[in-house]
RNA sequence: GGCCCGAUGGCGGAGUGGUUACGCAGAGGACUGCAAAUCCUUGCACGCCGGUUCGAUUCCGGCUCGGGCCUCCA
């Protein structure tokens, strides 16, 4: 069995990846919240994991893994957005998922195998709570439940923060009903026309921390092979996680290996919601970019690589799937090449794993090795045209009539008119193929 | 200010203590009615200063620059 490596961000070191029960390997991604349209930096974890996913899978067997990602569908982002439209929470995150996964459809990334909403845990959240409190980790105080940060010395580990600093930077007012600026929420209350569920500390609702560490317990166990996201969750939020969940199951720890991805940016500035140096996936799918083009120009870098992001990506990201659907052909599945078998077991390394697929003279084993990244899933036909187009094929054959003719002016005034909406033609040997730039 | 990461050819981006990344773009050639595509050939590199070493782009230290986190963030 071919041994996989992975950078684990706890040990800050590539280790052999083994899974605690190779029956039933265990990971998780955090999700989105739902409140808007996904951006590209966004995708790049759900793809990234899509591509570990499909690596676990071919070693480990197709039904080993269980794959989760959360969406997140209560938080005060997605009850403001619901106010400025005047409609209900539910209008806001039902719309915004759904955009989501067709978003990842077209990227790729198939669902996940589990997909827990927030608001379908709070009863584990809220006795994942108690338990905290309970164990004397967590105290209520003004309807706000809190996590003890200064009660737990082992808080800091993924992240390596001292806890004084932590406390000395904290650059946020500090909540009164805190007793250590550290202290993060667990549960707030919900005013009268809030979202709130009841509780035994009054009506109210969860912070976005105990979100992951309940559904994680509820759907994966207590101790994960694999926890993935963005490495702008390391701290606090995953921090966070490790703290909840080890203190409600004794210790135990919440994942034995933590991944984390890069960020992207583009033009030289993080691309974030909250700076508006944003580009929509859906915007680029309107624009008539390929989701495959965008998958691929995700996974040029190195997943733990920052990636900048621009049009000239896409671009080329684009010409290499030319050229690698021409070498699939209509080929059948075979056999994945070693060589790319082999750089994506080394801690994904999917920039050199790209460069193996390049290598790759036989459509066969090409498409099986592009797979296992979700590239090269159609024919090559189907690429290159797209969906039928009668009136594009009556031209090219009128062109060739001419070509037979051996009227060039009329066959190169077809194919200049054609150039004109974005479409290549191609003679070969087998008559003439033709292709959207 | 604290914690952490990075610096590779025109651009993107792997990797390595001594030997080819790869892709895009460029140049030349073959092919073509002309093209396109394809194939062949080809130019271009490891931030700065020290150290270790027979030898460093690769290891160590310092410097400069860039990025991330410390607040919602994938």
């Amino acid at each position: 069995m071919i041994e996989i490596r992975l950078h684990d961000t706890m040990a800050r070191e590539k280790r052999v990846f083994t899974p605690a029960d190779p029956g039933r390997v265990t990971m998780y991604v955090c999700g989105p919240t739902v409140y808007s349209r996904a951006h590209v930096g966004n995708a790049r974890p759900p793809v990234v994991f899509d591509v570990l996913a499909r690596l676990l899978r071919h070693v480990f067997g197709a039904d080993s893994l269980v794959h989760a990602a959360n969406v997140t569908d209560i938080e005060d982002k997605i009850m403001a957005a619901a106010a400025a439209e005047n409609v209900p929470i539910e209008t806001v995150t039902e719309r915004y998922s759904r955009f989501y996964f067709e978003d990842l459809r077209a990227l790729g990334v198939p669902r996940p195998d589990v997909v827990p909403l927030a608001t379908g845990h709070i009863a584990e959240m809220i006795a994942m709570i108690e338990r905290l409190v309970g164990a004397g980790h967590a105290y209520a105080a003004e309807g706000h439940v809190l996590f003890d940060v200064p009660g737990w010395p082992l808080y800091g580990g993924l992240s390596r923060r001292p806890m004084d600093e932590m406390i000395a930077g904290a650059r946020v007012e500090v909540a009164p009903y805190k007793r250590s600026p550290a202290d993060f929420v667990l549960w707030k209350p919900s005013g009268p026309d809030q979202p709130g569920w009841e509780s035994p500390w009054g009506r109210g609702r969860p912070g976005w921390h105990i979100e992951c560490s309940a559904m994680i317990e509820a759907h994966l166990g207590q101790t994960i092979d694999i926890h993935g996201g963005g490495i702008d969750l390391e701290f606090p939020h995953h921090e966070n996680e490790i703290a909840q969940s080890s203190c409600a199951h004794a210790g135990a720890p919440l994942a034995r290996f933590w991944l984390h991805n890069g960020m992207l940016s583009m033009a030289a500035d993080k691309m974030s919601k909250s700076t508006g140096n944003v580009v929509t996936v859906g915007d680029l799918l309107a624009m008539g970019h390929r989701g495959e083009a965008l998958r691929l120009a995700l996974l040029s870098a190195h997943y733990r690589q920052p990636l900048e992001w621009s049009a000239k990506l896409i671009a080329e990201s684009k010409i290499r799937l030319d050229r690698l659907y021409r070498t699939a052909g209509e080929a059948a599945p075979g056999t994945p090449d070693p060589a790319m078998l082999e750089a994506l077991a080394d801690d994904l390394n999917t920039p050199l794993a790209l460069s193996r697929l390049s290598a790759i003279e036989d459509g066969a084993t090409l498409r099986a090795s592009a797979s296992l990244m979700g590239l090269l899933g159609g024919g090559a036909s189907q690429w290159f045209r797209g969906e039928g187009d009668a009136r594009v094929e009556g031209l090219v054959a009128a062109r060739a009539e001419a070509k037979r003719r051996r009227d060039f002016a009329e066959a190169d005034r077809i194919r200049t008119e054609l150039a004109d909406e974005g479409i290549v033609l191609e003679d070969g040997p087998e008559g003439t193929i033709w292709r959207r730039v």
